[in-house]
DNA sequence: TTCCCTTACGATCGGCGTAAATATT
DNA sequence: AATATTTACGCCGATCGTAAGGGAA
């Protein structure tokens, strides 16, 4: 068994054809033919149904391309780590990041990167929190940035700050000049916000069930951009946080008010995959994501 | 970064020299030199330092020697699950066992591992809790059976059932025909025990804390064989799972008296390392340890 | 017939082993 | 001077690519 050839069989594997593994591997079919071929006899087990159309995998291939997953991850990482050790940290990191915090950071995270750590390649997912989690747990992502409370996740967190919710509307529309909004009267407002399930969506939605206030919602969208756009056009108030909607405050299309009575807010944290410590690369990209993190919220220092 | 490539290198470190390595590996030195060029080419980094005498790891070696390990121990796990995959679990099974597990359980262990799992290559180690904890938390052990509590282990465990410990001494010696012994008398005789922190020991001091008795031993031995030896020699009482001398209690040579105010006991436990879900052939191995041990204990089932 | 995998075969590349050179204590 | 690593070089084996063969839908 050799690296080589496990990578080819992941190819194989998931584009289920020798076909169309030798295009992306850049590699004639008969080579592969015969990889698979040798790394069938050495494990004595059929990976592969072959029927006529392709490469279909039996269970006993199921079971390798799921743990050499791990295999290879541990392999890239290592190596990356070596080639840390002396001199700048160098490999490959992929961040995770949500829709608003991407909106603040992504591009100061970039150019920071590029600058002071130009051996490091980065990748960069913008996603909701459930999906964010499943990829840490896989071990897809090195880091991320998700919203709290950390209990639960199964990994090590650490928290930021918080960060308060504030209602927003185009200016001169619904909020009028008012710095703070009660809950109550922000719910008895033209309301656009995500779906069930959605981070915002379960803060606002526990806090009206608590004070027993209905919840109705003009619309849903399960994006922020298009929630500011609703916002922007006059048809109904949206909840974010407040740095997500920075610029158009200041361009003065959007106006904000607290949220009183309760203050809503939500805990900003980084969380790590569980297996194994992070390694060089990721750690150094961690440390210029936690610094924009606070600044970009306005955070002071740890939370 | 090959499999290969990486073996040789370990062998190397662990060597201190290509030449002894190659001896090892039955393969030139000017190969294995070359290889050792090659990995340091693609990590960019100097593995070892040579000083004319040998070659001794430098810093970013010594992390590739530690994080080598684990991967190596993964990619041979994964390649005996997927062999055993059709047909008997297949591979190399580690199991630690302490000195009078052993004694009771190592031959019957390995004559069903030998008949039921032909495919399976048995290595058994004998030593001490301490020793058998740290090998399973680096890996080394796929399987321990120890003495609980199992707290603090901070890995999978599962109880087997708990054993009375009973005062061994020479026939007609000491114990007459009592069955029953009380501590305070037992602390009373001659005894060889255990140096303090083996798990005989630990519980015997920490009874006799808890019952303000001193406890004033005539000899040490660290090895049950030795301390059985003593026993049957009449010089001495020890005190050891009754089980563990079955042999000479039969022979007549021994008697024994069940310990009392209070009852002395220890729970025996199996033990697997936490770093992944055991290998199939582990798995396999372990049914077979288990029932051997319940069935030489006397235990009924799960305890 | 079409698509895809397998077999056959010549060519190339990489790695091993022997032998000589070099460096360090 | 002795010991151990590195360099040089010829050889063999492994793998690749091209081309032809074989099944299944």
């Amino acid at each position: 068994m050799d690296l080589r050839e496990l990578q080819t069989f992941r190819a194989v594997a998931e584009m289920g054809s020798l076909t169309r593994a030798s295009d992306r591997l850049h590699i004639a079919q008969p080579a592969l033919s015969r990889q698979i071929r040798l790394l069938e006899a050495e494990l004595r087990t059929a990976l592969f149904t072959r029927d006529g159309r392709g490469m279909r995998l039996t269970p006993a291939g199921e079971v390798l391309l799921e743990r050499s997953a791990g295999l290879m991850r541990d392999v890239d990482r290592m190596r990356d780590d070596l080639r840390s050790f002396l001199g700048a940290p160098t490999g490959y990191v992929h961040v995770g990041l949500l829709p608003t915090v991407s909106a603040m950071v992504s591009g100061a995270v970039a150019r920071r990167v590029l600058h002071e750590l130009p051996a490091v390649t980065l990748r960069m997912s913008e996603s909701y929190s459930g999906h964010l989690v499943d990829w840490l747990h896989r071990g897809d992502l090195d880091v991320a940035v998700l919203y709290g409370p950390s209990e639960a996740l199964h990994m090590p967190t650490q928290s930021l700050g918080h960060e308060s919710l504030v209602a927003v509307a185009a200016s001169g529309e619904h909020l009028g000049n008012l710095a703070e909004m009660e809950l109550s009267r922000l719910l008895a407002e033209p309301l656009a916000l995500p779906s069930a399930n959605h981070g915002i969506r379960r803060i606002i939605d526990d806090a009206a069930e608590r004070a027993k206030y209905p919840v109705r919602v003009l619309m849903e969208a399960d994006s922020f951009r298009i929630l500011v756009n609703v916002a922007v056009q006059g048809l109904a108030v949206t909840v974010l946080p407040k740095s997500a909607v920075r610029r158009e405050i200041e361009a003065g299309t959007l106006t904000t008010a607290r949220i009183v009575s309760p203050a809503l807010d939500r805990e900003v944290i980084m969380a790590w995959a569980g297996n194994g410590p992070p390694s060089v690369a990721a750690s150094a990209v961690t440390s210029i994501l936690r610094e924009e993190v606070l600044s970009a919220f306005g955070f002071s220092g740890a939370g």
